[in-house]
DNA sequence: TGTACATCAGTGAACGCGCGTTCACTGATGTAC
DNA sequence: TGTACATCAGTGAACGCGCGTTCACTGATGTAC
């Protein structure tokens, strides 16, 4: 019941699991998702294969401890990125998508995994929701910050936060789930502002998909600089200004 | 040499190269890409899985065929939409935006293919570069028409053409290859203008990824609807209105 | 038009492979007296 | 502190599976004389 030192079993089992999660990672560097093999990964890591299921019952269990590990490594990254930003929701906009690419185009397996086409035979469980959602929010709540701030700052190209769309009016019941799930996190945002907010986290996950995926070629020859040009403009319509710093 | 009536041998030829391109398609609707399977094929189309090795010399050379039709199917699907839609852009862009999405929808593992994670140890070879262009070519030309033709419109919101961005200046090199490219389809566009269509390319992408792929579940409801308050916006950045008839 | 030979689509058996998962085992670590 | 038993991590063999691909075959279709 109470604290007792960890015993040297405990610690072995704690230790191994890790290595475990840690080589099925590493192969997600190199290869795709569907391709992760419960053997590939026991090989790695130097044992026979059976003995991977002491530490997870089968492969989808391994998959969706993976599938966690790394949304919370990329909301974790991207989580700090906000925090070591400049004050200013132009900064810290610029921070947080620089993060999510840099994350992904380190880990392509794994955005693959989070992101990609769902892998043959495997439905996510509930308990990958939550840890999903830590980037969606952090970047939710930098537009939120930044609607905020320019609600009293001057007029012009930024006065005026979310310009006013071409065919208004509408937006009702299209992210009201949206809204509803965010008072669950203490924010209250019009539908306009979420709706744009999704529209940006939509644009920077499909710029960051075509670039890994090779969509872009013959388009695109400077993933860096191309990307910078759209967060720039994603900014733009969302009613700041991004700050390059 | 001439042209000869075509032998029977000729014409079964034909027909069972299709039944079994068509039988991979039907495939493609229930499960992902990678899974597909020659033998899977064979035994849906009633023969054995060697015969397939008299169309396809590989599993590979399927995949590279069935990436072709695909495409092609596509492309077709959304230039259709295009010449069926009224004259304006706004009218156009709606058309097509929404042609590809529902293409989308009801091909999720042809999507898959053609947008998904990259099928292990497949590299899709050049062939497949030009039909894979029919999509993004006709997005751009509907944004490109609707620049002209709003160059000579009353001012106002949808006045001047692509609004400047907020940090301008350095579209520099970021999509030069891509309007090098345009040149040999004869289309002249400025960088920024490029820009913001491949932008708005890359969104209707996003969205329906995410739709399909189930990461708007909880902040979406309604995918049709939010797709139409979407693409609304998107035209509006584009500098025209969309125009849902 | 009729026959002899060549072409080629489809068959069925076989190959070697890697996979997820089960199971009886051995040997080391932990616990109770 | 020392011994007897229980727990449990890791082993190694085995299961049944589906896969891509090869190969010698048979029988129907096409071609040359």
């Amino acid at each position: 019941m109470a604290d007792r030192a960890p015993t040297a079993r405990e610690l072995a089992r704690e230790s191994v699991h890790a290595s475990i999660l840690a080589a099925a990672r590493a192969r997600l560097t190199e290869e795709g998702p569907s391709q992760l093999s419960l053997r590939a990964v026991a090989r790695d890591v130097g044992m026979v294969s059976s003995a991977v299921y002491r530490y997870f019952p089968s492969r989808d269990d391994l998959l969706t401890a993976l599938l966690i590990a790394d949304y919370d490594e990329l909301g974790a990254a991207v989580e700090a990125a906000d925090a070591a930003a400049g004050p200013g929701a132009g900064a810290r906009w610029v921070a947080v998508c620089r993060a999510i690419r840099t994350w992904s185009l380190a880990h392509p397996g794994d955005f693959a995994l989070l992101f990609g086409s769902p892998v043959p035979g495997y439905a996510a469980p509930r308990e990958t929701v939550e840890p999903a959602s830590r980037t969606t929010l952090t970047i939710v709540r930098v537009v939120a910050d930044a609607q905020g701030a320019s609600a009293s700052a001057p007029a012009g190209r930024h006065g005026s936060p979310v310009p006013p769309t071409a065919a208004p009016g509408v937006v009702g019941t299209a992210v009201a789930d949206g809204v509803a799930s965010l008072h669950a996190f203490g924010l209250d945002l019009p539908e306009e502002v979420l709706l744009r907010a999704l529209m940006a986290w939509t644009t920077v996950f499909g710029v960051i998909s075509f670039e890994l995926f090779g969509h872009y070629v013959g388009s695109v020859s400077d993933g860096a600089a191309y990307f910078d040009e759209v967060i720039a403009r994603l900014a733009d319509d969302l009613g700041f200004a991004a700050d390059f710093g």
